[in-house]
RNA sequence: CGGGGCGUGGCGCAGUCUGGUAGCGCGCUUGCUUUGGGAGCAAGAUGUCGGAGGUUCAAAUCCUCUCGCCCCGACCA
């Protein structure tokens, strides 16, 4: 390709837009446009890389026996009430009518769709496993898109099904899905880690989320060192801290006016914010219910919502009236209500917690004799430093954006949907089902937040737009410049290099500039003052200098540096 | 959904408080010079100031409505 054929738009200034490093990269480069919030065009230069992406995707689902075939992507709402999704998604799955008034969505997922096929087309055992796939545009009408092409409504993701006999053979695809995501992320060339995740509402044991690791990923992840464990921070568990020692100190009011965190309450009393307990009021199913977790220590809403259901936050005046307190002052000491305490809570004595009277803190509070003893669960998020639940060292969080997620889906849809095949008996028996999807916008995005620096994006090879870039100096001056430049990129492109000849008119400065910015993973430059000795000058995009290269054996340096 | 902010040429912004000829930088066009890290000079083009209504001799500026976009929050005792 040559930059004068083709589409390059760089900017020097970024649209006001752009908060996150991918998003100002990704405008500047001129890689996407936004048309609307959350939906983006994708310019030839993106959309050369997100073909990339997906080509990387498809070569390894193929490989792994999945085979692709492409749902619609307006599917109508009759099958999403059979499955009952068309109540439990809400209001971020965009539903229309068409001229006959009936119901139509814009497929998020297409896990109705697939399971329709599946009850039509796989009557027989026979017929089983199979695993389809399809790359297709997908519509989520988040309640807040934000950082581009991370979290936008419109996006592109790779979702595939799978069709299961029993769930022996589901858990054998999972795996074998586990393993190809794994290739398919190191083929990426991004740096990532697959951890055990939320299996939300649908329960069931398998659920892996992958995520490519980055200081702005939405996500955190805890992980040990010393282990395999890795899990959402969602979902990682907080393992006991042991038995709980003897009190020693009698409980005692402390007045503590204005003081309502435990940071305050603790700096204030001069202990450790570890030795105070703070309450989280929350109503469920019309009851009070108190939480409580260690000073320092934050509620995990997802652990919370599986122990009591589904709840919320308790409301001034329903503390109020519950404790005749204001928030801020609460605690477990004559609270005639529901106690649930997270096990580090249980294992305290002598701590340091509210004494349900305004401007008043109780120190010396010990469970079982100020306290009624609590019920105890793990209700609270890990942090660094905690043991990790498998008892192979400590824990330690990263962030990461999820690009990958599979999931053993069992029966959920086969049976709301009753989608059945016929066993070896003759007996009709619900599909189990697993689901695997890819969020391929999004992997652009999170490559560039993991590669980049002060010029602009550093491109791994397999995804950059183009894998090597020619510079010539006065390409349109130099009749040897121009022929040496024209000879090479014949050269490279006969031996299938995806090489991009800068011949655009401009000064050095800019070419350099715009192919720093866009990220081009390899760089040769052609110069008289080179070819005098018969050199090009080579660069790799995270090099600070560049190298001599003969420009006769410029093609084979290149094909080797490019094979590693 | 709640809170905050912004809509002025393709992009980034000033001008709005205090009504009175619509401006700057980047980009774009043409010419000359320049040419190994985002050039210089000169000449130019591009605006229904998001939209509708109102107040006024006069509205980018004041008022009302409306549309769009961005940011923050939804962990709090």
């Amino acid at each position: 390709m040559k930059t004068s054929r083709f589409f390059i738009a760089t900017q020097k200034e970024v649209p006001a837009e752009a908060e996150i490093v991918s998003h100002r990269l990704m405008l500047r480069a001129s890689m996407i446009r936004r048309l609307s919030a959350g939906i983006y065009t994708w310019l030839p230069l993106g959309f050369r890389v997100l073909r990339k992406v997906e080509r990387i995707v498809r070569e390894e689902m193929n490989r792994a026996g999945a085979l692709e075939l492409l749902m619609p992507l307006v599917q109508p709402g009759e099958l999403w009430r059979e499955s009952r999704r068309w109540d439990e998604y809400g209001p971020e799955l965009l539903r229309f009518r068409d001229r006959h008034e009936r119901d139509f969505v814009i497929q998020p997922t297409s896990e109705e769709v697939i399971t329709e096929l599946a009850r039509g087309e796989l009557k027989s055992y026979r017929r089983l496993p199979v695993h389809f796939y399809h790359v297709q545009t997908k519509f989520r009408d988040e309640r807040r898109p934000r950082f581009g092409v991370m979290r936008s409504r419109e996006f592109i993701m790779k979702d595939g099904y799978s069709f299961h006999a029993d769930y022996a053979d589901l858990e054998r695809e999972y795996r074998s899905m586990h393993d190809t995501y794994t290739r398919i992320f190191t083929r990426l060339g991004l740096k990532f880690r697959a951890v055990a995740a939320d299996t939300g509402a649908i329960g069931g044991t398998g659920s892996h989320e992958f995520h490519v690791l980055a200081d702005s990923g939405e996500d955190a992840i805890a992980f040990a060192p010393q282990s395999d464990y890795a899990a959402n921070v969602e979902l990682a568990e907080a393992v006991s801290p042991g038995s709980r020692p003897a009190a020693r100190e009698p409980m005692k009011k402390v007045p503590t006016p204005g003081k309502t965190t435990c940071e305050d309450v603790a700096s204030l009393l001069e202990l450790p914010v570890q030795r105070t307990v703070k309450a989280v009021a929350v109503m469920h199913d019309g009851n009070f219910v108190l939480l409580f977790v260690r000073g320092d220590h934050t509620l995990n809403e997802i652990k919370a919502q599986k122990l009591l259901g589904p709840f919320r936050f308790a409301s001034d005046a329903e503390i109020q009236q519950a404790l005749g307190c204001k928030p801020g002052y609460i605690g477990p000491v004559g609270a005639k209500v529901r106690v649930i305490a997270d096990r580090t809570v249980c294992a305290m004595a002598d701590f340091v917690c509210g004494a349900n009277e305004e401007g008043h803190h109780l120190t010396g509070v010990n469970w079982g004799r100020d306290a009624a003893e609590p019920q105890v669960a793990d209700i609270r998020n890990v942090v660094a430093g905690d043991p990790s639940p498998d008892g192979k060292g400590k824990l330690q969080i990263v962030r990461g954006i999820e690009v990958g997620h599979i999931f053993q889906l069992r029966t959920k849809y086969s049976e709301a949907m009753g989608a059945t095949f016929l066993d070896e008996k003759g007996a009709a028996r619900p599909f189990e089902m697993g689901c695997y999807g890819i969020g391929v916008t999004r992997i652009v995005a999170a490559a560039i937040e993991q590669g980049h620096d002060p010029r602009g994006i550093i491109f791994p090879v397999p995804i950059a737009p183009f894998e090597v870039c020619i510079v010539p100096i006065g390409y349109q001056k130099s009749a040897a410049v121009r022929q040496a430049t024209d000879k090479l990129y014949d050269e490279l492109a006969q031996a299938g290099v995806d090489v991009l000849l800068d011949d655009r008119e401009e000064r050095p400065g800019v070419l350099f500039a715009d192919m720093d910015l866009i990220g081009v993973p390899h760089r040769l430059v052609l110069g008289e003052r080179g070819l005098a000795a018969g050199n090009a000058e080579y660069k790799a995009r995270r090099d600070e200098k560049g190298t001599d290269v003969p420009l006769a054996s410029a093609v084979a340096f290149l094909r080797e540096r490019l094979a590693r």
